[in-house]
DNA sequence: TTTATATATTGACCAAGGTCACGTTTTGAG
DNA sequence: CTCAAAACGTGACCTTGGTCAATATATAAA
């Protein structure tokens, strides 16, 4: 049973996530190091590493929580009408994602986590993500505008391992890059609709 | 125009991979270290970087041939006959991939390389991955066996994605960690196969 | 053969993430 | 209040990928 953190550590951590946080601010995610954020800080380069294990860790707090604010926007606008409303409700996250290669890798490898380690914020926002998928599908489901014949969750899997799919792809070919939220779009359609033939 | 490359640097080069194939071998793909590569090869760091540029273009070589490897496997085996045909010719390029995380990440960074640079190895074996998905998906079409309405390549795209979906998942749980190729099918289904309801 | 130029190799050096034995501060039991 | 244990913080040190000016070797023209 451990015990309650002290008022001390709580204020290191602070510290140390509001220096990360202005870095990554007006530097970008990639440009984050860890000696600059102890130096800024004004701790010990060890200090850092028993709060929060890794360089990763950190990350994962500040992502985490960047990524939730995404999700709350999505909960409070409007729900999906037809497919092409979910790209666009995707946008901005994918947009996001999309900016810099060390958030995709970060959140690829938290991004099937679908089971413990519920105490991460990022491991959560994933659960959560599936979920808003789920309700959304069988919302497009309930008005017709989605093949109902399969479950809400395998779909909304499918979502999320073509989000991943054509953030690679961004990646890949820095020309002919077509926004994310577009991209993703055919695969949408296909996996959503019926067949027609 | 660049020359031809002497004899001696064909023999470094072939050093410095015969070594890392070892080391690849009976330590894995995450225990290699360049330092370990040039100080058994018996060349200095730097040649290391000269022919290689970093140690993911080492990688990337390796795990080039290594894949084309299971491509030629995929081409000489039966063409699928059903959706569960084509995850079980899937399954042994999907067991390596999925033994190390270093090569997952190595190769989607690499899976969207759908345009230019040729050169590679391994941006060859994805094109040509994509081009035997479409095959066998035109075959399983023309046997009704595959939704009819949609374009081979694009299909071929989605199985990608949820490749690399079923991949990133296994890296997440260690835990009730059903085989890839199993894991897979499922999407499978669904992408291929028309709804009926 | 001589020699200028392109090609290959070298190893000291750097960057940046990560470790850990030790010192310091806080806490709670007696 | 005292003191031992737990929690917290420190910074020297390690690991490993990567750089680059200097050096050595090969090539081909004169």
């Amino acid at each position: 049973m451990p015990r309650a953190p002290q008022k001390r550590r709580l204020e290191t951590r602070a510290k140390l996530l509001t220096v990360a946080r202005s870095i990554v601010e007006d530097q970008g995610y990639s440009a984050l190091r860890v000696e600059d954020v102890v130096a800024q800080a004004g701790v010990a380069k060890g200090t850092f590493f028993a709060h929060f294990g890794d360089k990763d860790g950190l990350l994962a707090v500040i992502l985490g929580a960047r990524v939730t604010e995404f999700l709350d926007e999505m909960d409070a606008a409007p729900k999906p009408e037809q497919t092409s409303d979910i790209a666009a409700l995707l946008a901005p996250l994918l947009d996001f994602i999309a900016q810099d290669r060390v958030i995709f890798d970060l959140l690829l490898r938290y991004s099937g986590t679908t089971g413990t380690e519920i105490d991460e914020l990022i491991t959560q926002s994933f659960l959560r993500q599936i979920t808003m998928f789920a309700d959304w599908i069988a919302g497009l489901q309930a008005r017709g505008q989605v093949r109902p014949d399969q479950d809400p969750i395998l779909l909304a899997e499918g979502i999320q391992a073509f989000l991943n799919h054509v953030l690679a792809i961004g990646f890949c070919m820095d020309h002919e890059k077509q926004p994310p939220a577009e991209a993703i779009l055919p695969y949408l359609r296909i996996w959503l609709a019926e067949a027609r033939d």
